[in-house]
DNA sequence: GAACTATCTTTACAAGCGAAAGATTAAGTG
DNA sequence: CACTTAATCTTTCGCTTGTAAAGATAGTTC
């Protein structure tokens, strides 16, 4: 509880049936909960950010929350189960973080600035970004929730490219995806440091790269 | 192809170090394996390729290669120093992917054999890239063996765009690779399964994405 | 109030990592 | 050759983790 992830304005819409009304905290500590779900949430973004996507653990997640090591399965299956909510989690952010670039006019000016907010929002979670693009990409099957938040965030990339193809539109949004995904990573893992761009810093680096990557130059767009 | 490894002492043919003379390998199983190392490195390459990066254990490795779970231990200091030693040969690998492109002569065309030697390497291998570039990466510290082998990969890329301009040869490397890294990663996630882009095929992708990214062009380099 | 159900805790277990100490062999020295 | 030393491998151990199962508690419904 020490995020303010909470403030979330969906409840991340749960289908399993039975939504019972949100209930008024009771204080104390009552025997039941009452907001577990969200909390683990955030207490596992607490942990995240504290000790990174590698020393997370189920127990370090419960143990933040304040409640048995067991609880946590009352709401979700398993620890993957949880990683891939928090994981959906951090799409959604990632959609919320490039949503203000959909007003920018200029096609290419709207690349550049999605880029920018995409790089600067995996810097800024570095661990959740991990947790995102770790090893449950490959079981995304099984997390449809997960699914569903990484297709909006990139169903928004793709709405900023599709202005006016939609064939070369996607293939500029995966090209700007790319770009943006691979420089967050390859500066998340340090590879970066120690290399003759010490004068690029982390901020104007994104948008360097991006001017210089993403074609919507007359010539790409004229010819087709 | 499982792994034949466990069927007897087979020499993978290295000595690293001290170059005792060569024992003519005694049948059966020998106490002393004789080239530990060199098998558990194989072996964890078998593993990863069968079970994936995340269901790796030191354990599996042992048993893969023989021996008892502790053994390892003799040779590296941990699950992690190995994992390192396998990134590093990862690393090294992809190193030799690209070599070849040293010898194309136009600069822009060098840098698109590139991209499409550095995602096919990573495709081609995927657990290993995984973990080339997981968790581990955030303590290359610990691991010189790891971080000079990537060094030397990056160090690739840097003079295959640095034929001309020091400076600008950096951005450029840099943003081929972030192009490729990322291009490469989004593939193995499979997040880009179920896109519009579908007619794209794996092998034209990269090259047609770096066709659009690298900016090579007059423009950019009369303009300097 | 009584039955029901969702939520939380306790207990238990298999598997993993890694340390300690012993066993086995190779290599070096007189 | 006998003896020592160092390297390699095995057994055994303690600790942590994920998760299953069964018991405890409280809110809901009849």
């Amino acid at each position: 509880m020490k995020s303010p992830l909470l403030t979330s304005s969906q409840p991340t819409a749960r289908p399993p049936a039975k939504t019972k009304t949100a209930r008024k905290p009771k204080v104390a500590k009552p025997y039941h909960h009452g907001n577990l779900r969200e909390t683990l949430l955030a207490a596992a973004d607490d942990v995240l950010a504290a000790k990174g996507a590698a020393g997370l653990t189920l127990r370090d997640v419960a143990r933040a929350a304040g409640v048995s090591h067991a609880a946590p399965y009352h709401h979700f299956a398993s620890l993957d189960d949880l990683l891939a909510a928090v994981a959906a989690r951090g799409f959604d952010r990632l959609s919320d973080a490039m949503a203000p670039t959909v007003a920018v006019a200029d096609t290419k000016e709207r690349l550049l600035q999605i880029s920018e907010a995409y790089v600067r929002c995996a810097l800024a979670n570095p661990a959740q970004f991990r947790v995102m693009f770790g090893p449950l990409c490959a079981r995304k099957d099984e997390f449809p929730e997960m699914r569903a938040a990484s297709a909006r965030a990139f169903a928004m990339l793709l709405a900023a490219a599709c202005a006016h193809d939609a064939k070369q539109g996607a293939e500029i949004a995966l090209t700007g995806w790319s770009l943006s995904h691979g420089l967050a990573n390859l500066m998340l893992d340090g590879v970066i440091d120690g290399l003759p761009l010490a004068d690029l810093d982390t901020e104007t680096m994104p948008r360097r790269l991006a001017e210089r990557a993403i074609a919507v130059t007359p010539k790409a767009r004229l010819r087709e």
